[in-house]
DNA sequence: GAACCGATTTCCT
DNA sequence: GGAAATCGGTTCT
């Protein structure tokens, strides 16, 4: 079944196994860029203490609570964006969090974007300040440029603005579309979501990170091979 | 390759 | 007011 918005309507945990190996298409001035979804984090209700709905529905999160299909693109640590799609039916609120992607096509625009990253961070007074030093950086392997959900919203250029649109709409500017019927279903590892120690048990352990086993584009911390 | 650190601003019981 | 669904650089093993 390809129909990605009766996926998305459905259990969260389901919704996110569909969802690796779909597609991201960003179609904009800078040309086409395409990428695979390699790991997702599911945020499942207002029990959830994890989830941004634990305080109930905010401004922020409103969202969240609309149907399944819809961008929720929020700013963690003050500075990344992080995107997430919208699940379940509408009234419920749910999402998976797009950790990781895989290059597949626009690469040199999604370096691009990396670089206009750099350039604009080291223009912070902080790192003015700071000795710029020689010191040559590692070129980051194409595998590696959307490793993180901070990463996947550069490379991709997405901000909050894009909160609210539909990533179904085959007119939109970004689109999810499902993975190829001839590629075949990736193996799915379960594993603790990071970065939500707040949260207490059960939340901190539950096995909602999804990812490919073994893919060179999962980010860190790297999940058991299993 | 892991472990630590600083950046930066939005969000909310 | 305090913490946050992170990243990149540095420093160590």
């Amino acid at each position: 079944m390809t129909d990605l918005r009766a996926i998305l309507s459905g259990p969260t945990l389901d919704a996110g196994r569909e969802l690796l190996g779909a597609r991201i298409v960003r179609d904009d001035a800078d040309g086409v860029r395409v990428a695979r979804i390699v790991e997702v984090e599911a945020y499942i209700g207002e029990d959830d203490q994890a989830s941004h709905a634990r305080f109930g529905r905010t401004p922020r999160n409103t969202v969240m609570y609309g149907p399944p299909g819809l961008a929720y693109v929020y700013l963690v640590y003050g500075m990344h964006d992080c995107l997430n799609i919208v699940t379940e039916p509408a009234g419920r609120p749910a999402a998976l969090l797009v950790r990781a992607v895989e290059p597949l096509d626009g690469l040199d625009a999604m370096r691009d974007a990396r670089a206009r990253r750099a350039r604009d961070r080291r223009r912070s007074p902080a790192d003015a300040a700071a000795q710029p030093g020689p010191t040559r950086r590692a070129v980051i392997p194409d595998s590696r440029l959307g490793s993180g959900p901070g990463l996947v919203c550069v490379i991709l250029d997405l901000d909050r603005s894009l909160t609210g649109s539909d990533l179904l709409d085959p007119a939109g500017s970004v689109r999810l579309e499902p993975r190829p019927p001839a590629e075949p279903a990736p193996a799915v590892i379960a594993s603790p979501r990071v970065g939500i120690g707040y949260a207490g048990e059960p939340w901190t352990t539950q096995p909602w990170r999804l990812s490919i086993r073994d893919h060179p584009s999962v980010s860190r911390p790297r999940p058991p091979s299993g």
